[in-house]
DNA sequence: ACAATAAATTTCAAGCTTAAAATTGTTTTG
DNA sequence: CAAAACAATTTTAAGCTTGAAATTTATTGT
């Protein structure tokens, strides 16, 4: 863990005040954060599926498949999707057989590798898919409209720093 | 769908000067705002609720209902809890079925109001969660590490106008 | 060729989550 | 004082999610 640089030599708008308030292993700063970030993202992210579900009669996890499913004209691997929505596996089968069942999707399974599937959009799923995006993009349009251009600028640069920031941190923890 | 109003003859509401650059309804930015956002509290998340079940055999949901208690020393009535963890009723009832089996907490049926059941955490239950808590703030304070503390603020003040955005737009919309 | 190994996916058991309906208890009002 | 309205909670049905075990299929080392 960090914040224990006693011997900082980092730039001079780290005063000894704001320091000397702090014991050692005192982490408010960061938790106040991660619950303000997870209380932003809980928030957008129930209202989106409040939606999905009143307008589409659909959910969130089928809406992200569909959309990673979008940009492969081709379909792509079972696995591949799992990995891109960060939802394990066996999450990904139930989703397959339901958006298989409406016809949202089509699976085949790979001739030169049977235990590949292969999933893709049916016409009649991306044309769903296609008015639900344009809905969902106003929703989100929406949402965000507080913030200025410049602003959602600095949220963007942040966000990454902190991505980087986790993921570096799982890395380095085995 | 978006994009295919190629007969729209509705007024030229978009000023040009604004929009110079943007065709109508192109919500880009604020939708890779919005996915960066929900990829970082992903991340976060999924590695908390990882290390709460490995080291600790417990669950997010627990921890939160738990942290909501501490605090609330005289215990805290369900439906507050309920707001508070931004959840549904018959959520915390099943929780609270299950942290009451295990000891965690302790429920009361309030005498002037038969309907109100007031939960609190029991010496057992407050000892576990202080010791979950330590480490908790210790894992987060590690996933935020590479972000420096002027970093920090300005996340912070970012998120605390996206939150006000969008409960202004929540509340707008009914 | 063939046993061991690895990879992709599915199944399973358990728990989380929600909205809507039902239940139980209280308050207000005619 | 009842009846209606309201409030707090629980139940229910359906779907999401996970990790671990199982299954199916392919690859590899011998």
């Amino acid at each position: 863990m960090m914040g224990e640089d006693k011997f900082d030599t980092s730039p001079e708008w780290v005063d000894g005040e704001t320091k000397a308030l702090e014991a050692p292993g005192d982490h408010r700063a960061e938790l106040r954060l991660w619950l303000r970030l997870l209380t932003c993202s809980t928030l957008v992210e129930s209202e989106i599926r409040r939606r999905l579900r009143e307008e589409f009669d659909s959910t969130l996890p089928r809406f992200d498949l569909m959309a990673q499913l979008e940009r492969a004209p081709d379909g792509m691997v079972l696995g591949e999707v799992s990995k891109r929505m960060m939802v394990s596996p066996g999450n990904i089968t139930v989703l397959v057989e339901r958006l298989t069942e409406s016809g949202h999707i089509s699976r085949t399974t790979l001739p030169t590798d049977r235990r590949v599937q292969v999933i893709a959009l049916t016409p009649f799923g991306r044309a769903e898919f296609e008015k639900m995006a344009a809905t969902h993009a106003d929703w989100i349009s929406d949402l965000f409209a507080g913030l200025s251009p410049k602003e959602s600028g600095v949220l963007m640069d942040e966000l990454a720093k902190l991505k980087r920031s986790v993921i570096s941190a799982l890395a380095k923890n085995t």
